[in-house]
DNA sequence: ATCTGATATACTCAATATGAGTATAAGGAA
DNA sequence: TTCCTTATACTCATATTGAGTATATCAGAT
């Protein structure tokens, strides 16, 4: 189950070629599996000499797309994968591509333009081998903020709505400070706003600029922001912003396509799928309608064998019923509000 | 309310930047206009040298992205569309990445590979200007099978499901033939599926890999297929499978984000904005839950203004309810499965 | 004036889906 | 056995949907 675009690439020639400089097509792969109740993405740390004073900082895997190697964009992405990671990856599909904000420091102005295209990977285990420097970590890890699953985070209300408090207040004209608060009280739920799972990258782009988070200063060359520590571990580059676009995009997904069982082995307990479910999402969710919203939407199928390790009652295993691609419609797992532990 | 992307674009260096050769990226817009319940895409009819024979085909408005003029893909996506057809683009999403299937013929395999960056946007008025090879089309000339508004389309009973019949059958494999079927009911909704107006891309893929449209043949240098001419418009290179992903995304994208309004005046009749929807979806809705729907779902609100031009009862003009980007959730316009005209 | 044919808008009603439980079943450990 | 744990079944009020019917208000014909 790859993407659809496994046949389907394009180009053009433009009309004044030579005239056209070149551009360097970077591939980025963000490789998501879900372990103990952590959903967790791989990343590779490595001394980063874009960064002043060369700290080290977690990258995504990636690699530059090399035409005469790679017959695609998508192949590409899997051969660099492997190379470091040791990971063949399976479902994969396109994110989006980043293009404008970083030139590379050591290019200068004069160096090729990077644009950069991000896949999102769902694997099972978590095997690694390759170079070493890849490991798996909690996404919770970069954004503290988005695990629901114990109730509000104290970190938004102790440290984020005050900081971002003095970011309203920056401008004078009166309807930018209303377009702030409006812009805040929709990313994290203030205000009669309801907490909206998906707006992963809206939240970060409000703490990027708000200069709250580590990488908002060092692009621009600040010293680190106080706060930075608290909120959430910085990567390389944009390699956050990407990260954010990857849960957002699989929090929706898993909404109305069963991408969900690319991440769990062929047989499993109901209460396992929520675990799944719940730690992507960021937040808990009702035992009982769970099980009926999946059993009735026929996306599972019980397979007659139990799981006796539950510490209470056997749970039966069940399949993913691969029928339910046929009947369509919504064939993920709805999610409701959110709701807070007892 | 451009993309989430305005300021957000990466690049890394890569590993061994000296090994890495050039690629050109190409920009592609597929801008959409809807006027008389006719679902409008702007289009460029200038000769393809590219085509076998040298033949005029549609190509959608394109050029290369220019790294010492265009500051963002976004950027550089607006002043070509704006330079080819004086459309100021307003909303814009970024669509898909393209990046495989065709070398420019007059490259030749030494030549710059292409990808290219295809943005969906969405315009209201249609307004043309630039360089007068630009034309509104009405997009089912595209995709006929596509537009369910006066029940399924004689096109698939009479014409698709035989020629994919023959297609089913070729491979002797009997699971091969058994995933063809599958494939071929899942996306023309055949066999008590339900027809799906999202998976639009899976329909075109699925005549082309049939070798049914004309792209296909002449993709690998065939002669025109028979039936190719009854199957739309053909477009240069991969136009139309840019155009298919488009048509497909925004489909989806209305259901749950009221991206809908930029298609409209600020003020319109509730049977203004159902038409709207019913020329993107390709299906009839039932006209007073659709009210209830979007007037309880608190998207739009009475002006107390009444267009007297409806040729029946005056009917309210409604404007867009901007509140409604923070309260959230469902906030598109939500379609029910289809239904037949009466 | 009023009838006809439009379209717009209001209201009804059964079927279904959802949110939030309670009740019962089946294991292990004390 | 009792208690604790997790699994699974069932209930029930409320909200949402699909599919109508009923009424309002215009233009134009009779």
């Amino acid at each position: 189950m790859a993407t659809h675009n496994a046949a389907s690439e394009s180009a053009r020639l433009p009309k004044r070629s030579a005239a056209t400089p070149s551009v360097v097509v970077g591939l980025n792969a963000v490789i998501v599996a879900v372990t103990d109740e952590v959903p967790r993405v791989l990343t590779i740390s490595r001394t980063d000499h874009a960064l002043a004073g060369g700290g080290a900082a977690d990258a995504l895997p990636f690699g530059p797309l090399r035409p005469e190697q790679h017959r695609t964009l998508e192949r590409g992405l899997r051969s660099w994968t492997r190379q470091q990671t040791g990971i063949r990856l399976g479902y994969v599909e396109q994110l989006y591509t980043f293009g404008d904000r970083f030139r590379d420091p050591r290019a200068g102005q004069g160096g090729p333009w990077m644009i950069s295209v991000a896949y999102l990977a769902l694997v099972r285990e978590r095997q690694l081998a390759g170079s070493g420097e890849a490991h798996w970590r909690d996404w919770y890890d970069y954004f503290p903020w988005e695990d629901w699953r114990s109730g509000p985070p104290s970190l938004i209300s102790q440290t984020i709505t005050p900081a971002l408090e003095s970011w309203l207040t920056q401008p004078c004209d009166a309807s930018d400070q209303r377009a702030r608060q409006e812009r805040r009280d929709i990313a994290f739920g203030l205000h009669r706003t309801p907490w909206d799972t998906e707006r992963t990258l809206e939240r970060y782009e409000l703490l990027y600029e708000a200069r709250l988070v580590g990488e908002s200063a060092s692009d621009v060359g600040e010293p680190t922001p106080p706060d930075a520590a608290s909120l959430g571990r910085p990567m390389t580059l944009d390699h956050r912003r990407i990260l954010a676009t990857a849960l957002g995009r699989l929090r929706g997904k898993i909404k109305y396509r069963p991408v969900i069982f690319e991440l769990l082995p062929p047989a499993f307990t109901l209460s396992h799928l929520q675990r799944v479910v719940e730690a992507l999402a960021g937040i808990r969710l009702h035992k009982q309608n769970f099980r009926r919203l999946v059993e009735r939407g026929g996306l599972v199928e019980g397979t007659g064998q139990y799981d006796e390790e539950t510490g209470g009652r056997p749970a039966e295993l069940f399949a993913f019923r691969r029928e339910v691609l046929r009947e369509r419609a919504a064939s993920g797992v709805r999610l409701p509000g959110p709701q807070a532990r007892v």
